[in-house]
DNA sequence: AATATATATGCAATCGGTTTCAATTACAAT
DNA sequence: ATTGTAATTGAAACCGATTGCATATATATT
């Protein structure tokens, strides 16, 4: 078992201070380059490694991003945490991630472990339950940056980055309502959260918009989950008369859905045009391929992360609080193509 | 801006010294149970949180279990990290995770980061390129525990954790066999990995326990994306005879490669039976739904991580070196079923 | 020659817990 | 009265890197 070679151990070993190393290693000006030269070799070929325990002590930061994501088996929190990882990486930042299983006590929890942690800063990503940020407060009170991307609150001191949810709602609202749908469903989640709400406004508004009714009772709430997807397609097959056409706020609450109504012996998209949300793998798999919303995931978290860093690395001003929007599509497939013949291509970006 | 609350705050609070506060919350025997109830009082009411750093520095261990994973966007490894984080949370055990992309660099890299942060346990899958342990080296020659699972090699001081994919795929291809099949093709991946190899030989064992004859060219080598199913949907068709069975490495490719062969004209399972491995999503959504091997991914992570614990905390005596071995099951459904009417319940376990 | 300036290095304190080794007290046993 | 034992508490060293302040040397300026 091999021992660890400190600071110590290099001056002793160049008869130097440890002052001049450790200056040395971080590449401080005042160190004679030759001297620095000299140092470098002797770590290298002594093996030295830093001890970030007594750096972080004595600089008391710690070189650490934490991130608590509703879950990590979501193909799309997947590619916003490798867009935040390549990032982080890069600048030399670790990274601490943890879940909180869409539940608050959970989301507590991990925020608890965070500040303990001394993460200098904070990106999450709310869970369902959520519903008061009082939990985050101390990192704010002690000038720790928080991020929150995608399931978002208003907060004074922290920075928020979405996609606009209502626009691209309307967008495939309208796309539904071009392609001849009247009686449009909507399936949505928990309206707690911004992202259900925002879509389902972006719904209303394009109805309103292109003077059909808003009715309640088209709108149904519903977990998204795959269960959750058949059980809307029954609420659906009752419905008299039946929609021409189902936006649905994700996509694997869309698939489920869509094959129960197929299996129901309705014709997609003839009698019923289908929308979802996410453009995850399963909407390219599903028959007909499901259109749908492509979320850039990878590059939110490379804006989280890199909007992180500047405030983490800020002159400790605050900034004021904002809102960055990042761009997203309606990626139009078969699901929802009516009438006409299919498209040329396989996917049209709108 | 609020100020750390130290032990030292404390002592001065109640007129003791740093030793009796340290000692007190961490529940040292030697401390009178009043002045412990006192000291907890005031270190609740004043706010006090440890601080890690110095703890963990004069420690020499840091409580974090580190990781690295070849992607985080896998349904697999995501089940994999869900099981981790459980337990690892439970035990109050942080988790760094970091992925390799398949890059041997960046494995490199990585376990560099892990080695200078100091893990006290390190958990890893391997990527595709990875060819040698060299960079593992540095934490079994200073006594941290390495664990591999999934994705594995061998070596003398480390527990690899796996799934017996030769047996797994034994039964998926003799389950062909027993549908009829008598010329099954075999997509494969990187053969440098374990669970590649071992599922070729699993394919490879059952023909020949059934009397069916083993061709090289019914082996076909994939980088088992979905671009690549498509590919091996082509060289199939442009088989002479042409195949009756296919068994696929994983279900990202086999839906891919299902999908091009039925818009070609194949029916399946009638002319071509297919099974997968992995058991995702897509796998209950494709048409027919895919018959394929469930994996104990969660299970996987959380017997992972405890046989981890148990290294890191043992009396410093090398665990002898060993494999552990989870089970796995066939799920049958449609994409394999021939002939016969198709199966009453929806998914039948063998 | 005297002073100013830049360059290079080191001393010693510091970050905040943990731990070894004593010291103190109370009480029991001889 | 003396010694032994258990229960509490504290002083001080320690973990390893960083940094404010001081010092020493070399070079430039007047």
């Amino acid at each position: 078992m091999e021992k660890d070679i400190t600071i110590y151990d290099i001056a002793r070993e160049l008869e130097l201070s440890p002052t001049t190393i450790s200056r040395a290693l971080n590449d401080h000006p005042s160190v004679n380059k030759n001297t620095k030269q000299r140092i470098s070799e002797a770590a290298a070929q002594m093996g030295y490694r830093s001890n970030l325990f007594a750096s972080n002590l004595r600089k008391q930061r710690t070189n650490t991003i934490g991130m608590i994501v509703p879950r990590l088996d979501s193909p799309f929190h997947s590619a916003v945490i490798a867009g935040i990882e390549k990032i982080a990486n890069e600048e030399g930042y670790n990274l601490i991630i943890s879940q909180s299983l869409e539940t608050l006590h959970k989301e507590v929890a991990n925020a608890k472990t965070m500040f303990d942690s001394r993460v200098d800063g904070l990106l999450v990503s709310l869970s369902f339950e959520t519903d008061s940020l009082e939990h985050f407060e101390q990192f704010i009170n002690r000038g720790i940056p928080v991020i929150f991307y995608d399931r978002v609150t208003e907060h004074k001191n922290c920075t928020n980055i979405i996609i606009d949810n209502l626009q691209a709602a309307y967008k495939a609202t309208t796309h539904l309502i071009e392609q001849g749908c009247t009686n449009i469903v909507h399936i949505t989640g928990n309206l707690k959260r911004n992202v259900y709400a925002d879509r389902l406004k972006g719904y209303k508004y394009a109805l309103i918009d292109h003077n059909l009714p808003f009715t309640e009772s088209n709108v149904l709430k519903s977990q998204l989950t795959e269960e959750a997807g058949k059980l809307a397609a029954e609420q659906i097959l009752a419905m008299n008369p039946l929609p021409d056409g189902i936006f649905v706020s994700n996509d694997t609450c869309a698939v489920s859905c869509l094959r129960t109504l197929k299996q129901a012996g309705i014709s997609i998209p003839r009698d019923m045009a289908v929308i979802g949300f996410n453009n995850d793998l399963t909407s390219r798999v599903v028959e007909p391929n499901l259109t749908t919303i492509n979320y850039p995931g990878q590059e939110m978290g490379e804006v989280a992360v890199r909007v992180l860093l500047m405030q983490m690395n800020g002159t400790g001003e605050k900034i004021p609080s904002n809102t960055i929007n990042l761009r997203s599509e309606l990626i139009i497939r078969e699901s929802s193509l009516r009438g006409k013949a299919s498209p040329k291509k396989k996917d049209i970006l709108l």
